[in-house]
DNA sequence: CGTTGTGAACTCATTCACAGCT
DNA sequence: AGCTGTGAATGAGTTCACAACG
């Protein structure tokens, strides 16, 4: 098992992600199009199909792509064709939102721990599961198997919590917080960011740029 | 007023706000350098040095940039220097987590005003806010001056609306329905969308892959 | 000196255009 | 005929390396 991917640039991991939420949709059509594809997503035909075409041969000519068997092939290159257990750190409103989410269960994401440094806050429940205590964390990832952590703290505290995680065994982190967390180079893990401020100020700049044309990314 | 920017891709958009956090962080420190903030951000010292020179000469060699001169200066591309008044649409947990989230409003974003679909809400409150019907959204979007929505219904009435609050003069969207908005080409507004599920979902593809690199973007 | 600004080289990503299957 | 897969051409974005300047 050496260099199984090609290539994939993190654009087109994102570019797949849109393709298969297409997908879901036309379940029960046997076969799209490239063509197709690219005007749902608001791409050329000619990206879909290189994109597509680096998962391996998929595609019939003349015909199309088998719906259900592109999409598997999808989750299987972005690794969703199995379970994710995650842990959930800062029980706010933000989290709230989070665990109701229909899109994460669905996808075989599934949030098994709640943990936050409020006192008043431990031994509630929420949505089955009890809050624990930030001190608990490191062992309690282990018991249950978590992998991936979401940060839905507020603020600054971010950077030290990711640290934690990265030596309790945690293999990726979903951050919430406006801070730029530095990883020390030592426990590097990947961390994606969700910086809602930033999300604003992008919608704003491209409003005032004024180009009318829509950019969806 | 012709071609002001010379040019700016959306990447580098993205790179600004992000020096804008640092810059926050460094208020007080009088100049940073490009290298300093290449750190901090983890992209390279060329990279920064040519996204500062498209906004004008504001370095001093030898020197550094002066920190509130670049940060005001980063604020004025990106349209951000002045305020943003911001209607929300659909009213659950997530529309609760931004309404307090600090962020927006030490930015200059401000929810004016609450729309929610469901009669149980309406005429209830939430940070000094009425909620209202959707009924009126068209009406008071003028009336509010709101020039941006951010759209937080769970699913697929999104289109719709967004349809509707072009219409109501609205100029740009910040969507969190997990649904490709399209717009239908005649009334085309920029629309910045936040999909967790796709994050999520590039985090997963990130650990699978297992590249230890960091990638925050 | 130290640090910016920038031509030139380079790398990565996207589009073109068409051969190759079905 | 229709639609995919892909080499070649193009374009965008990034890094190199160094002259210019306080």
């Amino acid at each position: 098992m050496k260099d199984d991917d090609p290539k994939l640039s993190p654009a087109a991991g994102r570019r797949l992600s849109q393709y298969l939420r297409v997908l879901r949709g036309d379940r029960g059509a046997g076969t799209v199009s490239s063509e197709s594809l690219a005007k749902s997503v608001g791409v050329s035909a000619a990206q879909v199909r290189r994109d597509l075409a680096s998962l391996g041969h998929l595609g019939q000519r003349g015909v199309g792509y088998d719906v259900t068997l592109l999409a598997d092939a999808i989750r299987h290159t972005l690794g969703i064709h199995r379970e994710w257990r995650a842990v959930l750190i800062g029980v706010g409103n933000l989290a709230r939102a989070l665990l109701r989410y229909r899109g994460f269960a669905e996808q075989g994401f599934h949030i098994v721990g709640l943990f936050d440094a409020d006192p008043a806050k431990i031994g509630t429940s929420l949505e089955r599961l009890s809050i624990e205590p930030m001190e608990n964390l490191v062992k309690r990832v282990q018991d249950l198997q978590a992998e991936l952590a979401i940060l839905t703290i507020p603020s600054d505290a971010a950077a030290a919590i990711a640290e934690t995680l990265a030596t309790a065994g945690i293999r990726g982190i979903l951050n919430f917080a406006p801070t730029l967390i530095r990883t020390p180079a030592t426990t590097t893990i990947p961390i994606v960011s969700v910086d809602l401020a930033i999300q604003i100020e992008q919608l704003a700049f491209q409003v005032q740029a004024r180009s009318g044309a829509r950019v969806v990314e």
